[in-house]
DNA sequence: TATGAATGAGTATTCATTCAT
DNA sequence: CATGAATGAATACTCATTCAT
């Protein structure tokens, strides 16, 4: 977290611990293994507070449960700033298998929030538009914002004012609404 | 841009330009420098892409020239898809001295940005809100979708498609809107 | 047997025998010892195959105590082929210590031989000759071809084939008697 | 040579022949890669050493041609105690990959020498026997004796004194002729 | 300008050994 | 007697950098 995963030596890692250099490789068989467990548990964490948003009548309304799937998220960035940080901005483009790691996930994500996207049109809660792109911008808008959280400390944020400005964003963009003439 | 700035050595470096190991370094100081010019000359070009807005007159209408902003941009991540991905997805976190350019260059943006809305705000043309927020927001936004541009090969889309569901998001965002009763 | 002293590790031994690590040190001292107890319990066996030849009258012929000789040695070598094999071919050069065992065993072995040549010159038995190099030689040809019949699995040899092929070696060489004329 | 194989660091290495630790590997890609040219390059020498004894009426005899084969040996194993040492006493068991290279040439001499044999037992040469393990008896015969003159400095034997009681091996193993009644 | 042989600091990893339980 | 978690010394190997030619 401090010089980055290639600066920081295993010696660094075990010394903060203050265990043996090979204590260290008891629990874990590589230096990036310890990465990589990082990565996953809290790949775990962030599967867990995305839910998938249930229609049915007696459900709570669906922006109510999205605006609830985003303040989880919110809470976890500002939770675990330094994981968040580490996930976001470190680990993409150090190693190939944490890349994969990586793609893996975003993959499934897409997917996942293509298929949302394309039910909430069906139902008209989501406007039209091609969706790839669309779950594109929505995953980059939320990974800068989050990261942003995470990082920023001199002028940060609670979890509902993130979340309330996601949301103006996803429902209205940026710029104001032209009048109607 | 093949097994990332730390699996890649300034051996393999100058094999690929057949040059010798010594005039790597009468060119560079060190390794890093390549990086950091490469870094450095991609800033400058989309420093060039990106124009402030003319709300003169006689100028072209604000969309109309934030459009073109948009559109030189998507052209640049689609001319120089590698260039793109490490700059968005490699360096991060890659190096102290690395990070401190891209910090450097995202805090003036941001900055800039920042302005650039509160201008909006002013005139109309941007909606109210967290201007911080909005601008991690929409840099998010925009990041993605350039990599994604830069990165997807198997279904690409035009710099004209790309822009237009940009400028959708920004004036509308992800959602229908609301109807009106 | 399977890796070589030096690639296996204690871990390999003790997984293998189904013992906890602390449990190896209480019965060695070290991880050499067990090579070392290995070796000496070999040469044991071995010192106790070789039996002196009994020039009395009533004993066996000497070249038939000779032969018995040969035989139990064979036998050994094909009874324990892998440690035959770890003796002859593995532990020479892997350890100061354990080469000093080696060196030990053999240097009285070769003057037992050469003491046993002396007197067999004295009787008649064996040719006249530089008895040191006598000694080498057939120790040389023992070895080889132990450790080969221990080693040599495509077409095995038996106790007696070997035993008669080192006696018809010993007692003539490898060449043609030249034709008195 | 001095402490063995295993025993011996890359550090001490370049720290006798004053190299950098780095310049070691300029030359070599492994630290096994060393050892394997040493043995490579005696393995040439021992190979140019042996010459197929040449049967034509105007050639030598051919029990001069096989003395100058092991005269030759022998001079090579003076001339290079320490490789001799190391070939045939440190090597075994050290590697797999190193052991491969000494199965192969010995699984080629043997090849060579019990064709040898088969020749010379047609022309009345070499007298009948199991080829196979003749040539294991001679093998280890001579790799002995080689060893043993590589290795003894209190009573060094000369290339001739060596030569003639290898070839008295040969010719008449080491007992002595029963008496023609 | 260009070269490439030499450098040596730096690092991940292994594994024999110990010792508190 | 047995355990196995913890240890840390030891070592092979890499690679950015230098500099004499």
């Amino acid at each position: 977290m401090e010089r980055g995963y290639v600066a920081t030596s295993v010696d660094d890692i075990v010394g903060r611990v203050q265990v043996a250099r090979g204590t260290f490789y008891l629990y874990f068989p590589d230096k990036r293994a310890l990465l990589a467990a990082l990565v996953d548990g809290f790949f775990e964490r962030i599967s867990l507070a995305i839910r998938s948003i249930d229609l049915s009548p007696q459900a709570a309304p669906p922006l109510v449960q999205l605006r609830d799937n985003l303040e989880r998220l919110c809470d976890l960035a500002l939770g675990e700033p330094k994981l968040m940080k580490i996930l976001l901005y470190d680990v993409p483009g150090l190693d190939a298998e944490l890349d994969a790691k990586l793609r893996q996930f975003y993959a499934a994500l897409r997917i996942y929030l293509e298929e949302s996207l394309e039910e909430g049109q069906r139902i008209g809660l989501v406007r039209s538009g091609d969706r790839a792109l669309m779950v594109a911008l929505g995953i980059g808008a939320l990974k800068e914002i989050f990261l942003t959280a995470a990082s920023d400390t001199n002028a940060p944020r609670t979890a509902t004012e993130i979340t309330d400005e996601i949301l103006r964003f996803f429902s209205s963009g940026l710029l104001a609404r032209a009048e109607p003439e």
